[in-house]
DNA sequence: GGCACAATTGGTATCTTAGCCAAATATGCA
DNA sequence: TGCATATTTGGCTAAGATACCAATTGTGCC
């Protein structure tokens, strides 16, 4: 692989990878209804650590996800776009494609 | 996060996980366009070990992303769903806005 | 200033991933 | 049968990811 494209799919892959972990699928689910949450809010969602979760969102946050805003002693995260959505749309047809699947083998 | 959020986020992980490689992705992309590979194909594109291209598809395939299909003896790989482009377009918008968020701080 | 709350960061243990080499398996052909 | 090619799998090591606790920073309030 030649070094242009090389850069290309790491560029793609940091994004992606940013969101292969089910807390950060939570954030990013709940961020898009919500609007913006606080750490404090998304860490009794999610059930783990501050450390944690604040982790999670610094990971999010440095693939150009999210964006942050303090207020007072809050930190307030939101999404940066909205096609995240999209995103999750086509993951749901892979999922109902491999459910399918699972069928047609046991009938 | 109750088990069955919990069950949820982890299931689009997997997939998610599945692509948050850059040389997956190269695969991702070849089989898009090209429709199906071999193994040895999409190793002299990516360039290291056919064991360790091997190991890519077969997460590729483990996350109901790629099917494969044997014939004499070679190996061919194809996407199982198209939508994956859509897919793309969206991490494309994301990189985009980060270009420009890049560009603002410059400017 | 001193205390409480929100969030981040340092340190560390643990688990997973990625890569290579070597060995095993499968197919095709002489 | 024997050899070459294509692919997968076992074994190993290095690097990365994840989670927790403890310590630190920043803000608001008394």
């Amino acid at each position: 692989m030649d070094s242009k494209r090389l850069a290309k799919y790491e560029a793609r892959a940091k994004i992606i990878k940013a969101m292969a972990h089910p807390a950060r699928l939570l954030i990013v689910d709940e961020l898009s209804t919500a609007g913006e949450r606080c750490v404090c809010e998304l860490t009794e969602m999610i059930g783990s650590d501050m450390s944690t979760v604040s982790r999670h969102l610094a990971v999010l946050k440095g693939a150009g996800l999210v964006e942050d805003e303090k207020r007072g002693q809050m930190v307030f995260y939101r999404l940066r776009l909205k096609c995240i959505l999209n995103f999750f749309d086509c993951v749901e047809s892979v999922l109902a494609c491999n459910a399918k699947s699972q069928q047609e083998l046991l009938a």
